[in-house]
DNA sequence: ATGAAAGCGCTAACAT
DNA sequence: ATGTTAGCGCTTTCAT
């Protein structure tokens, strides 16, 4: 059998009250007292049972996690380290991460997770685009929902985002700041919002500059940002236009794909073209040259998400946050001062 | 306020005790009653709190999942699949998993993963290498214990593992099938049991077709079976070697490798060169062409190692059960027969 | 076949 | 500052 207040409480010659206020820090106990019950603990090996805790408080110590199958095996972890600041922060509150997938075509007809449907969740974490249907069924069952990374059609729902126009001005600008003029963009499905935003930025940028837009040197027809559709967007996009010096992909998978169709077709990166991705994921430090990308804080997310849905749960009232993660410019080898030929 | 089994069993009319045989199918109800008091349950969409369940039947109705943050992150969705698996099955026995992430360089001061320290779950299952004395030092904690993909020095535990031996003569037959004489293993760290058994295969698979063993065909000399060390060794395979014409990868990760340093000096797959890899990995279906290769049932050994430890759980007895997961050869466009240039 | 009641380990209101 | 005690929602033994 496992150790019980109980046991601390008659090692420590007090009574179960006192063990708990100790263990809760939730009264004011002397000090001696205090160090003696510490010690008990110690020497005891006691650790609360958390069943019995969840019971009487009303809480279930858990967070959901829900993140759509395609997400979650992504060839670039980037969701899974989302997950994983969750993971970290939820160690430092005594709260576990209940991390589970759903299907990317997620239907009418498919089960909510089972933490939700079994109510052993005090609140919900969303990361990445996620059906819409799941969003309003997951609505009918009064939990805190907080997002990451995607803005659901709904508002009200708290939301932590990652500063993506900032991080489009921030790559063009190191472009333009090489002495690009030809800057292309290459982004995948422009519904997206994060893509979106990050053409924005790419056109803040070139406007500030007085760099006249050039539409055909924007290709966003991609259905899915991987490093296929990096490829075939590259082989499009010189079709149009030869000279192109730099390229800003709206991912790292894209920008994977745009350097396998440079090198097969002879460019050298840097010297013939400069790119620039955006992630800043593993992948980028296994290539040749090594990725000039855009930082974002994935473990970061993760924990921003934890702390609100926190705060969410404390308060108890719903504010509508909305936390703008800042991301961050990080040069390498795949972008150089721009030389004619 | 949630719906408790007093609520039902007022509703229903009958005593909380009749409730709970019923919810848990303990002992005999009389269908009628037991109609009654299901209807009654779906009507106030009632569901056992899981913390009073637990603290009364002494059970967690957690698992804990340990990963390092290496196999978590891999570029490869392969553990993280593993981990999906156990989580399929786990919502049929109404388990839940606790996936929790450890440094690869655990080391002594390093703390015990949460939920062991607090004793949140019923038992472990650990995926890939894991560091030695992690293993020492949960043996403490009598929770049961069990392995997928790894071999842990210490015996008595009950393991998942793949067919790696089968594996390798599968790829192997295959090649030799197609008329191939020159066929080169490209290994990572042959440390480890799986490159060793999948080596194993090749030899066997070589033996038997009377086909003589070269050892400047075998390279197994790279730190970590990936994508850059793949092209590594293929460098430096043919460095030593022209007249390669088929290639066994140890897994797919590397064979990607290869397969961009084919590319990159002009041998085309697979005209010149037939490559087979194994795992069957999401990236395999980007490539082109399409990889052949040895598929290892991800989710299946994740279920296989829920079923087996929620067995363990029941039985209570420590049945060092060993499993070997059969693989399968998948050929796609990587192969062809053997053409003399 | 069903019900009454004890008790799992803990928190928190109330008492001292 | 510390102790007593009533539950939290459930399972399970023992009655009936």
């Amino acid at each position: 059998m496992s150790i019980t207040i109980k046991d601390v409480a008659k090692k420590a010659g007090v009574s179960i009250a006192t063990v708990s206020f100790v263990t809760n820090n939730s009264k004011h106990i002397s000090t001696e007292t205090k160090n003696r019950v510490l010690k008990t603990i110690k020497s005891l090996n006691y650790h609360p049972s958390k069943s019995a805790r969840d019971l009487v408080s009303k809480k279930t110590g858990f967070i959901g996690f829900i993140l759509t199958d395609d997400h979650f095996l992504r060839t670039e972890p980037f969701y899974t380290r989302i997950f994983l600041g969750t993971e970290f922060e939820a160690r430092n509150d005594d709260y576990y991460i209940l991390l589970t997938s759903i299907r990317s075509d997620f239907n009418e007809n498919d089960q909510l997770p089972r933490f939700v449907l079994n109510k052993s969740v005090d609140g919900i974490i969303i990361a990445g685009k996620i059906p819409i249907n799941l969003i309003e069924r997951l609505s009918d069952y009064n939990l805190p929902i907080i997002f990451i990374d995607f803005i659901p059609p709904s508002n009200g729902y708290p939301l932590i985002l990652i500063d993506n126009i900032q991080g489009g001005i921030l790559a063009t600008d190191h472009l333009i700041h090489l002495g690009h003029k030809n800057i292309a963009f290459i982004g995948g499905d422009i519904e997206h919002t994060s893509v979106r935003d990050r053409l924005n930025g790419y056109k803040q940028a070139l406007e500030k500059a007085n760099i006249p837009l050039k539409n055909n040197l924007i290709i966003v027809d991609a259905p899915y940002p991987d490093r296929q559709n990096g490829y075939n967007s590259a082989k499009r996009l010189f079709a149009k236009n030869k000279n192109v010096s730099a390229i800003f992909t709206c991912n790292d998978a894209m920008a994977i794909g745009v350097m396998h169709y440079l090198k097969d077709n002879g460019y050298d990166i840097p010297r013939d073209v400069s790119l620039i991705g955006f992630d800043d994921v593993e992948a980028d430090l296994m290539l040749n040259p090594l990725l000039t990308t855009i930082r974002v804080p994935k473990i970061e997310l993760g924990t921003e998400a934890f702390r609100l849905i926190v705060n969410l749960l404390k308060n108890k009232k719903s504010i509508s946050k909305k936390i703008l993660v800042p991301v961050e410019l990080i040069v390498r080898e795949s972008t150089a001062i721009y030389k004619p030929k």
